[in-house]
Parts: C-alpha cells; sequence; structure tokens
RNA sequence: GAUUCAGUAGCUCAGCUGGUAGAGCACAUCCCUUUUAAGGAUGGGGUCCUGGGUUCGAACCCCAGCUGAAUCACCA
C-alpha cells in the first residue's frame, strides 16, 4: 500500500510503529501475557478498608487518554468491560530513563492499542476504581484509529451508527458499542438454554447435511452449488426436517439440531440469507404435546434471560408466560374477516379472495390462498404469543392430516409480535399418503410455484420401514433472539449478516503505466490525481496533468525530482 | 423488485438563494497536573460517493450510476 493511500493519522500511527521497534520494543509480542484480574470483578469486589487487590495484571485496549505531564489517565477495556488506569512517570521508569512514560506512554501508544499492566488498585479523588500502574507492555499495536465514541450518565455523544460499516466491520462496532456484545452474549446464553432444556429432557443433539441432493423440509428457493467430483448439483439446505426423521425412524426418541439453513430469497429487517432453525422431533408425541413443550421451554429461555415472563419489544410488552392462546386457522379466518371457509373449494376462496382485495395469482392452490387471507388479514394482529393450529392440507405436505378433518392438518405456527417464530407438525409417517403429497407439490410446481417442494424418494422409503407417530418443531432462533434483545433487525443479531461485497477501486497494473515510460516512482501519485487506469491519461492535457502531479509531490512531500512538462507530453503520448 | 431518504476530515455532523470547505471530538506541537463526555494554547488534515449535464462559476440544480437505510410486496 503506497503512503498516498493513507490517512494522514495512519502514517503517524505507522511511524509510531517503526519508532517502538527503533527503541527495542516488539509491538507484537509472542509471550503469553498472565492476566490475573479482569475490569468489572476488580470493581465489584475492591474495598479500600480491606486494601486488598494489590497486585493485579489486566490486559485490554485503550479506549481513552487523558495525558497531563507526568501523570495520565486512561481508560482500558477488556472483556468484561472498562477500567480506568492511572499512569504516573516516576512509578514506570524508576530511574533517570523516562523514556517509557515521556515517549512510549504519551507519544507512541494510541487510543486502540492493546497493552497489559502490572499495579495495585485504588480509589483517586473523584472515587473511580483505578488501577495504579507499575509496569506497563504493550501486547499489540493498532495502526487505525477507532471510532471516537463518548459517554456521560448514559448519554452517548458522537456514536458510531453507521449501519453499513457497523455490519460491515463488526470488530470495530464490538469495541466501540458496548451493548452490542450483551446482545450476542444473550443470543449464546438463549441457545445455551434451550440446548439445556432439550438435554434434560433426554434428547439427542445431532448433525445432519448442510449439502443435501434434494432440498427438502420447507417450500423456499434454495442455493445451488456443484460437487465436482460427483459431477452433480448439490443445494445448501433449507432445512432439516427429513434427516432428522430419518433418524427418529432408525430408532432415536428425540433428536434437535440448531442448523443454519439457507434460502434464496429476499433480504430485509427480518431475513437473511442464511439463518439459524431449531429442529427438534420427538418420537410417540403429537402436536398437542408439542405445544405444551414449546411453551415450556420459551418460558424457561425467557425467565432465564429476564428474570420475568415479559419482555419489552418495540412498543409492545409481550408476555410469554404459559398457557398461550391456541386458536384454529379457520376460526381465526372467522374470526377477522367474518368468513367461514371450512370446506370451501378453491373457487370459492379465490372468490373469497377477490371480495377482500387480495390479489391472487393462477398458480396458488387451496392452501396457498388460505394462506394468502391468513397472512394478510389475521397474522399481524398475534402480538402476543398465540399458537395458531390446523393447516389446510396442501400448504403443509409432510403434516399428518387432521385427526377430525381430513382437509386439515395437525399443525400449529406460534405468533408473536404478528410474526411467525415456530412451526410444528403431527409429522406424517405414512408413506403412502407421504408419497401422494409429494405428488400434488410436483403439480403445484408445474403450475408455476418455483417454492413447491421436491419429491424425496429415499425419505418416503425410510417411512416405508415405519415411524414411530411423531411431532417436530422447529422455531427461528434469529429471531426468537430479536424479541428476547429487542432488536427491530435480524442484523443486529447476526455478527455478519449478508452484505454486498465491498467495491475496491480496480487499478491498472504497474506495468501498464511503466510501458507508456512513466517512472515507478510516480504510478502511485499518479493514481492519487485520479488516473486508475493508462486510459483515463489518453486525452489528458498535458500541462495540467504535469501541474497536478507536480502539486501532489510538493503536498505531501514525496521529495520526487519533478518531470519535466516535455517528459509528460511524451508519457501521454504514448500509445 | 417498487417508493422515499441519505452519502462532506479518522468519527459525529453543519454548510443559507449556486460565489475560495466549516464545527466538535480524534490527531500533531507546546504548557500544566489525581482527571472524568475533554485542562489550556496553537496547528495540520478533504476525490464534498462516481460519471455526465446546466452555468462565467456546482458540495448545492438536473440526469445516470454505486452503496446504504427506511417503508411496502414474498419467504423464517
Amino acid at each position: 500500500m503506497s503512503t498516498l493511500d493513507l490517512s494522514e493519522q495512519e502514517l503517524i500511527r505507522r511511524n509510531s510503529l517503526k519508532e517502538l521497534q527503533n527503541l527495542g520494543i516488539n509491538p507484537f509480542p509472542a509471550d503469553e501475557y498472565k492476566v490475573t484480574h479482569h475490569s468489572q470483578d476488580i470493581k465489584d469486589s475492591f474495598d479500600p478498608e480491606k486494601n486488598n487487590l494489590q497486585e493485579v495484571c489486566i490486559a485490554g485496549r485503550i479506549m481513552t487518554r487523558r495525558i497531563m505531564g507526568s501523570a495520565s489517565f486512561a481508560e482500558l477495556k477488556d472483556k468484561q468491560g472498562r477500567i480506568q488506569i492511572y499512569v504516573n512517570r516516576d512509578e514506570i521508569c524508576e530511574g533517570e530513563d523516562k523514556t517509557m512514560y515521556n515517549t512510549v506512554f504519551k507519544k507512541l501508544l494510541d487510543i486502540g492499542d492493546i497493552i497489559g499492566i502490572k499495579g495495585h488498585v485504588f480509589k483517586t479523588q473523584t472515587g473511580e476504581t483505578s488501577v495504579h500502574v507499575k509496569e506497563l507492555t504493550i501486547l499489540s499495536k493498532s495502526i487505525k484509529p477507532l471510532p471516537i465514541v463518548k459517554e456521560k450518565d448514559g448519554v452517548t455523544y458522537d456514536a458510531f451508527t453507521d449501519a453499513e460499516m457497523r455490519y460491515r466491520m463488526r470488530y470495530v462496532d464490538l469495541i466501540v458499542n458496548d451493548h452490542v456484545k450483551d446482545t450476542f452474549m444473550k443470543r449464546t446464553r438463549i441457545i445455551n438454554k434451550m440446548r439445556e432444556f432439550f438435554n434434560s429432557k433426554g434428547y439427542t443433539e445431532v448433525e445432519t447435511p448442510i449439502l443435501q441432493a434434494i432440498p427438502g423440509g420447507a417450500s423456499a428457493r434454495p442455493f445451488i452449488t456443484q460437487h465436482n467430483a460427483l459431477n452433480i448439483p448439490l443445494y445448501l439446505r433449507i432445512a432439516n426436517e427429513l434427516y432428522l426423521k430419518r433418524l427418529i425412524v432408525g430408532g432415536f426418541d428425540g433428536v434437535y439440531e440448531f442448523a443454519k439453513d439457507f434460502r434464496n430469497e429476499g433480504m430485509d429487517r427480518t431475513h437473511n440469507p442464511e439463518f439459524t432453525v431449531m429442529e427438534i422431533y420427538v418420537a410417540y408425541k403429537d402436536y398437542k404435546w408439542m405445544m405444551d413443550f414449546t411453551e415450556e421451554m420459551l418460558e424457561t429461555v425467557v425467565l432465564d434471560l429476564h428474570g420475568k415472563t415479559q419482555v419489552q419489544y418495540a412498543e409492545n410488552t409481550i408476555d410469554f408466560k404459559r398457557p398461550f392462546k391456541r386458536i384454529s386457522m379457520i376460526d381465526s379466518i372467522k374470526e377477522h374477516t367474518g368468513f367461514d371457509i371450512t370446506h370451501m373449494n378453491e373457487d370459492g376462496l379465490r372468490e373469497v379472495c377477490a371480495k377482500l382485495e387480495i390479489p391472487t395469482e393462477p398458480s396458488m392452490g387451496k392452501g396457498k390462498l388460505i394462506d394468502e387471507i391468513f397472512g394478510s388479514k389475521c397474522e399481524h394482529t398475534y402480538i402476543q404469543p398465540t399458537f395458531i393450529t390446523d393447516y389446510p392440507v396442501d400448504m403443509s405436505p409432510l403434516c399428518k392430516k387432521h385427526r377430525d378433518n381430513p382437509e386439515l392438518t395437525e399443525r400449529f405456527e406460534l405468533m408473536v409480535n404478528g410474526k411467525e417464530l415456530a412451526n410444528a407438525y403431527s409429522e406424517l409417517n405414512d408413506p403412502i399418503d407421504q408419497l401422494e403429497r409429494f405428488q400434488a407439490q410436483l403439480k403445484l410446481s408445474e403450475k408455476g410455484d418455483d417454492e413447491a417442494m421436491f419429491i424425496d424418494t429415499d425419505f418416503v422409503r425410510a417411512l416405508e420401514y415405519g415411524m414411530p407417530p411423531t411431532s417436530g418443531m422447529g422455531i427461528g432462533v434469529d429471531r426468537l433472539a430479536m424479541f428476547l434483545t429487542n432488536s427491530q433487525s435480524i442484523q443486529d443479531v447476526l455478527f455478519f449478516p449478508q452484505m454486498r461485497p465491498e467495491k475496491k477501486q480496480e487499478k491498472d497494473g504497474n506495468d501498464l503505466y511503466l510501458a507508456m515510460g512513466i517512472p515507478e516512482e510516480w504510478i502511485g501519485v499518479i493514481q492519487k490525481a485520479g488516473f486508475f487506469r493508462v486510459a483515463d491519461l489518453k486525452d489528458e492535457n498535458p500541462n495540467k496533468f504535469h501541474q497536478q502531479i507536480c502539486g501532489l509531490n510538493k503536498k505531501h512531500k514525496l521529495g520526487l525530482t519533478n518531470p519535466s512538462q516535455d517528459d509528460v507530453k511524451n508519457w501521454l503520448s504514448t500509445k
């Protein structure tokens, strides 16, 4: 990288790095640094009366510095938070040589550097618990300046808020925005608690293929990729349902997986191309049992995280206290639209859609039409956790038909804040019925539904060996994390949300410039002037161009010998 | 995919009706010392997102593009 590409502050830091090395200090030492204490623990346990914590060793990143002559304060951030340190010239430089303080600490260190300190804990006159530094070790030099965020009494000044930069450079976001780490710690805690809950019931965590020859288990457009050795297309999974059910066939009573799924669809505040779903399948249970189980799990997780069942999400308070409301889809539609769609055929449903001013397409089957009605008139009204039960058959090709009504299935979705959070079935285990349902999907696909399911004959074969009655449930982990951390965007609960790749300025190689007779040392200058491609130079006025690059030479104190106007003319006239 | 908004110093943002580019923090130099969003003084720092157009003159107006955000539609 040419120095012309760096900001003034970056150049200063690179120079500080060199000067540290000249002083014999390794800015990136290899040695283990033995940390004995952490910031929050120190603040919690220090007691001036007891005079404890008189020998501590902590390490972290410098977040602020207040330098005053022979004494300075700085704030160090470690894994627990921030703590103030006090650095005194004569304490860290025992003899006559004051370089460590005057040069290293005051001049060569910067906000963002990672240091280790040894010293004792005390309280300053203003009452802040601080560490009095006896020994200071540079552990890592930072050569890029951090955004500066200040905070006083809970009010943040100059927050680092640019969404694009926060998501692209999550590391910076985590360093300067303390609440970000908190959200992700909560996400991990939610997942841990769910895992603990399932394990305590005796269920087994398993792993199933992400690369699948037939993307099954959900209605969605998959990502496609290519396996070279087998020379076949493979899909990134859109769900893991069919594999988990194969394991139930194989004799597991309860299996679950936290699965990354991939869907090649739109991205927005609640959708990322890759996302996490927890799916669980339990043998000898039905969807009614699963409702109780899901309630219990969610209440447990929420209580563990918040100590109560109420959660604030945007302007709504959501209460995860059991039992959740339950209503069938047909009743819900009746309640919200006045139409009773029981036993209605496709034409009848189309008519209802027309009356409700819901646009339809010819490719839509019965199930999709009902789903449209529910989606536009009912779904958004369920703010508090609500189980919607008994979905139409052709919306749910993997779900057992309802024991009382063959047009329906034994399925529920859990709605929270007007969005689907979980989805569960009494799993279809009749292989003949399953094959027919797959074939019906194929018909939908031929009608133009590009989300209809593929036929997975191996899965049908597994069912032919016999699967016990089973209930399965899937829950969107990202969405759950959003609800429980009051995050309005999925990007706030994913460390690295999908973004368009950063566009780099494309530059011609040095050889093309050299071929025009341009000396190597001038190439960077010419590019700094905005000519990233030699073709850009073609119609340039030689006099103007000459002035431009000589100006840059002077301005950036490059010390190059300016070319003559004739030199420049010759460069530009080269074909 | 549609609509709206935004892009100016390392960061957060001003910039009037089109007339030489501004502030705070950060950075540098100097002075001081148990300070607290940051003590004082001085200074350096810019492809005003990119490319066209209008104009004597564009950060500003027009067109196109890039990137992001918000809202809407589909999927979790």
